[in-house]
DNA sequence: GACTGGCACTCGCTCTGTCAGAGTGCCAAA
DNA sequence: TTTGGCACTCTGACAGAGCGAGTGCCAGTC
C-alpha cells in the first residue's frame, strides 16, 4: 500500500481519537505536515474509504476510521508509547502494601482504570497450573462439614457439605487428603484424590468419599473463576448514546461468564493483544474495544487482564498501560 | 394537615413516579376520583407548593414533588405494597442452591437489582457478633506463613506473615490459638488471643506473638468489610442528564469506603429506612433515595442491604422488596 | 366559607425556514 | 501525479411563530 496512505490513514486515527469528530481534508493537511495539498489528501482519503479503512457518517462530513481501519493502525502504525514517568511511578506505588490476593487484584483493576482512563477487568489467577497448597476440614456440626482448599496462588475456596463425622475421623481424613493433594498442580490433585477414592480405609469411607467428591467438584470448578471489574464511571465519556450503548456494556459488565470467556478468548499468552468492534464475538460489545495481555509468573499463577473502552481509543498508549500493569503485576505476585 | 391535600399529594407523587412528567391539576383529576374540580386543586397545590412539598421545575408547568415532599409520602402515604406472586417465587428461588456466602450475597444483589429495577447493595456480615470458628496455620515456606481466620458467618479471611518456622511449632500454636479462640464472639476472642500473649511458652513465644498480632488484627479490621453492588445497568434508566448525574453516581458505587459508611449509618435495625436526595450526606448521591434494611440473624450474622435510585422511585414497591428480600436472606442465612 | 367555571396570561416545546460553514467530488491545468 | 478552483451537499445553529398545557385570580354559586 501507498506509503503516503498509510500516513494519512495514521493521521486520521490519531486526529479522531483526540478529536472526537470526524476530520476532513484541510485540517488534516494543517495539524499535520504531510506536504501536500487537501486536494491530494482527498485523493486518498477516497482511496481508504473504497478499500474500507475509513467512511463517512454522512456525505459532506470529514472521515472516521472503521474497525479494518483501526486494525491496520494497530498492526501496522501504532508505535507502542512509552509510559509517562508519572504513570510508572504510579503503578510501582500502587501495588505495594497489599495484603492478599483479593486486595491486589482489586488495587490493580483500580490502577488500569485510573491509567488508561477507562474500564478494566482483571481475571483471577486459575487453578489449573495452581499446585495445592493446604487441605482443610473444619466442623461446623456433627452433620456439618466445611471443606477449604488453599492454592499455591493464595486463593482459597470453600464448600459447606452434610456429612456426619466425628473429630477423630475428621483428623484421619484430612491428612491422607493432604497428604495425597498438596504440592500437585490441581490436574493432578484430582488424579491422586480419585485414586485415594478407591484406597480408603473402611472405617471413614462415607466421609472420605464425601470430601473427595466436594474437593474434585472445586478443583473442576476451575472455569467458574471469577473476575473484577473496575472503573465503571469512565463509561460516562463514551459519549451520547446511552441506552443504546452503555447499558449493553454495563449489562455485559455484569455477567462473569461474558467477561471470563472473552478474556479468556482474547489471549493466553503475555503480548498485548487487541480486539477491535466487530472483531468481537459478544453483539453487546460489539462498539467497544478489548486490550487484553496474559500476566502472572509463568505457569505457577496465570490469567488475563484488560481494558474495555469505545474503539475510538488512544491504542498506543492503552496498549502501553495494559503491557507495563501486566508485567508489573505478574513480577509482583512472584516476589509476594 | 388537611385532609384533601394530603390525598393531592400522593396522587402527584405516584403520577409523577410512573409518567416521570410534572403533573397538572387537570391530569390529577382524570386520573384520581378526588371528587372536585381542577381549580380546587389547584389551590391546594399552591398550598403544597407554599408549604415546600411541592414545585414547579417552570411556571406555568406540572408540579413536582420535592425531597421534602417525597418523605412526607412515604412517612404517611405509602402503605407498603406487597409483593406480586411472581416475586416472591423469584425472591424463593433465587437463593436456593447458593453454595457459600460469596455466592449468597451475589445472588442476593442480583435478585434485589433483578425486582426492584434499581442498583443494589449488599454489605458482607460484619464479624462483630460472630464467632470465631476455626484458625488454621498454613506453612507457605519456612519464613512465610498464612493465618486463615474463619467464622461462623462463613467468612474467611486470610494474611500472610513473615515469620521463621517449624511444622512441629505450627501444631503446637494452632492448637492454642484454637483453644483460645474457637467459639468466642470477636471481642471475646481479641481478650482471650491477648491474655494467651503473656502465657506463651517460651519455645513458641516468637511465632505465637506473629500469630496472635496478625490475628488481632484480622478480628480488628472488622469495619473494612466489604459490599457487592449489582444492578448498574439500572443506572442507564435514570434520564438524561448524564456527566452531571450518573457519574457521580458510579463514582460513589466504586467507592467501598463511602458505600460502607452509607449503609452504616442508614439504619441498624430491621425497619426500612429511606433517605432521600438531600437528606444524604454524600454530595455524589444527592440526586438519589437509598431505600435499606439491616437483615440476618438476630445477633450472629448482622448488615445492610439496600438499592439506590432516583428520587423519583417507586417507594411501595422498593421498599416492600427491600424488606421481603431482607428477611428472606436473613432466613437464608440462618439456616445454612 | 368552600368550591367552581371562566378567563387572561405565561412559558416551554416543536416546527419551520434560513444561513453559514465545513467538506466533498470533479475537472482542467500545471 | 499533483494542484487550485468551483459547484454542490449536508449539518448544525439560530430565530420566529404557533400550539398547548398549565397556572393564578376573580366573580359567582351552593
Amino acid at each position: 500500500m501507498d506509503d503516503r496512505k498509510l500516513q494519512v490513514l495514521r493521521a486520521i486515527v490519531t486526529d479522531y481519537v483526540s478529536s472526537q469528530e470526524p476530520v476532513g481534508s484541510k485540517a488534516l493537511v494543517e495539524r499535520h505536515s504531510l506536504g501536500v495539498s487537501p486536494a491530494t489528501v482527498r485523493n486518498d482519503m477516497a482511496a481508504l474509504e473504497e478499500e474500507g479503512y475509513i467512511t463517512q457518517p454522512h456525505t459532506s462530513a470529514g472521515r472516521i476510521p472503521t474497525d479494518k481501519g483501526y486494525r491496520l493502525f494497530v498492526d501496522r502504525l501504532g508505535s507502542v508509547k512509552p509510559l509517562s514517568p508519572a504513570e510508572q511511578r504510579a503503578i510501582h506505588t500502587f501495588l505495594s502494601g497489599a495484603v492478599d490476593l483479593d486486595d491486589i487484584l482489586h488495587r490493580t483493576v483500580r490502577l488500569l482504570a485510573q491509567v488508561t482512563q477507562q474500564v478494566a477487568i482483571v481475571q483471577y489467577p486459575t487453578l489449573s497450573h495452581a499446585e495445592v497448597r493446604h487441605v482443610e476440614l473444619v466442623s461446623l456440626s456433627s452433620q456439618r462439614l466445611l471443606v477449604i482448599l488453599i492454592t499455591s496462588t493464595g486463593r482459597i475456596e470453600q464448600r459447606v457439605v452434610e456429612i456426619e463425622h466425628t473429630d477423630d475421623e475428621l483428623t484421619r481424613v484430612r491428612s491422607l487428603l493432604n497428604a495425597a493433594a498438596v504440592g500437585q498442580v490441581s490436574s493432578q490433585a484430582a488424579a491422586r484424590l480419585g485414586q485415594l477414592l478407591a484406597e480408603l480405609p473402611v472405617a471413614i469411607s462415607s466421609i472420605g468419599r464425601g470430601c473427595i467428591a466436594t474437593l474434585l467438584d472445586m478443583l473442576g470448578s476451575d472455569a467458574s473463576s471469577r473476575v473484577v471489574v473496575g472503573g465503571m464511571p469512565n463509561l460516562t465519556r463514551f459519549g451520547d448514546e446511552f441506552e443504546t450503548t452503555v447499558r449493553p456494556v454495563l449489562e455485559a459488565l455484569e455477567e462473569q461468564v461474558v467477561l471470563l470467556k472473552l478474556l479468556g478468548e482474547a489471549t493466553s499468552t503475555d503480548i498485548v493483544t487487541v480486539r477491535i468492534g466487530r472483531e468481537n464475538p459478544y453483539a453487546e460489545l460489539q462498539s467497544t474495544s478489548l486490550v487484553a495481555s496474559g500476566y502472572g509468573t509463568a505457569l505457577d499463577s496465570w490469567a488475563t487482564l484488560g481494558v474495555v473502552g469505545p474503539t475510538r481509543m488512544d491504542y498506543p498508549s492503552t496498549m502501553a498501560s495494559v503491557r507495563a500493569v501486566a508485567r508489573y503485576v505478574g513480577r509482583f505476585l512472584a516476589e509476594g
